[in-house]
DNA sequence: TGACCTTCGGTCATATACTGACCATAATTC
DNA sequence: GAATTATGGTCAGTATATGACCGAAGGTCA
């Protein structure tokens, strides 16, 4: 049958409901604790709706991850418009980042543990090529971001751009870990943000030769 | 099977919605010439369903006018509390009849076709005496404040309730009809008011040679 | 006038959506 | 390691929605 408007609206409201629902208990609690019963209850439908919509209790949270990685990396190519510097440009990345992550804690811990002890997590083959995928696209953003200061002639040509665009990734994941998993979860925003930028120019200059440009008035929003 | 409140909230949605595509239509192209069809094309629903949740064309016609007046009449129920003197509960009972019918004009239409031709309406006798039941209702506030003048020592004992009644009623529908059913449908609303105030008062006197007082502040909201 | 057509209120067989008791299995208790 | 409990997932049963259909009423035309 042709479904009319109603009808589609309808579906997509339970299935946010669902999904509204799943990631508060599963960010709370994480993913073993919380029962398909409560998230069905808390999103006031019965189980086996939950199931006409979701065909396993990972997909739902699976479909949590991944969307969230996703408008993660939609803000990342925000970059690519606000300057045509690449050495800003991965300033402002190293912003986006921050801000994504401290707005979204939980969500870094289950990447950041899904990364380190992948072969550890239990998802499905299908959920853990999706997250690699995913997270793979927002790393390459530093990536694109390195070319391109190649190409216009910012970044010597011979740089390692594979080299460069981890050494920025491993420098905002663990700026972002210790902070995280240490004690020191109270560490203030601000903090944060000053030992990234000191250590991300850093960084740049050591790897690229490149004097960045002291512009503490960069960060300011 | 025992509702839970989201299947609650949906089946009021569903009922408000019909009734509000139809009151639309009702109002605009009258009983007849609206289809239950394009009612529930309106609602987002099929014809079918309309008649899970009403029984006929007129249920729906019906419940959309008792519903209305009710609501009028609650608001008729103010004037309780608005003062304490008659003359000023009737000024205040003429201001909101007044304000509810400029605001619902198709609604004072049908109910002055139907208190005018009540034998030619072809509701069925379950509506009609249920219009008759809740005009009454509304009637009756005018004849309990008259009681009240009485009461209160502020009218003569021996004025004839009904009567005055009767008269306050007549003046009200007379003065709207005239601007609804003459070509004078652009009458400002001050103008109708005013003319009511006079006539309002100059009843008054006449029925219970009580003088008002000439408080022209009054009817400012 | 009466045969034909159109429209529309109302019905009902079918389709869709939802439910929670139930099942198999894995974890936990004793 | 038997017994109990907890929970992901299934499915037969129920509730809700749909639109093709029917009959009556009114209109049209010859």
């Amino acid at each position: 049958m042709e479904l009319n408007n109603r009808k589609k609206r309808e579906k997509e409201q339970r299935r946010k409901a669902i999904l509204k629902a799943a990631r508060k208990q599963f960010f709370e609690r994480g993913f073993k604790a919380v029962t398909v019963a409560s998230i069905a209850r808390k999103a006031e439908l019965s189980k086996g709706t939950v199931y006409l919509y979701f065909k396993s209790k990972e997909e739902i949270y699976a479909q949590i991850l991944l969307n969230d990685i996703d408008k993660f990396h939609e803000r990342t190519l925000d970059v690519f418009q606000k300057s045509g510097i690449a050495s800003e440009m991965l300033r402002h990345f190293a912003d986006v980042y921050i801000d994504f992550f401290l707005n979204d804690r939980e969500l870094f811990r289950i990447l950041m543990i899904f990364m380190l002890h992948i072969d550890s997590m239990k998802f499905s083959e299908e959920l853990n090529k999706h997250l690699i995928r995913t997270t793979n696209k927002t790393i390459n953003v530093i990536e694109s971001i390195f070319q391109y200061g190649i190409d216009k002639g910012e970044f010597p040509p011979d740089i390692n751009v594979r080299q460069s665009r981890n050494a920025i990734w491993g420098l905002l994941n663990g700026v972002i870990s210790l902070h995280l998993f240490t004690g020191k979860e109270l560490m203030r925003e601000q903090k944060i943000r000053s030992s990234v930028r000191v250590g991300l120019d850093t960084l740049i200059e050591g790897l690229t030769g490149v004097q960045v440009m002291d512009n503490k008035n960069f960060s300011s929003k």
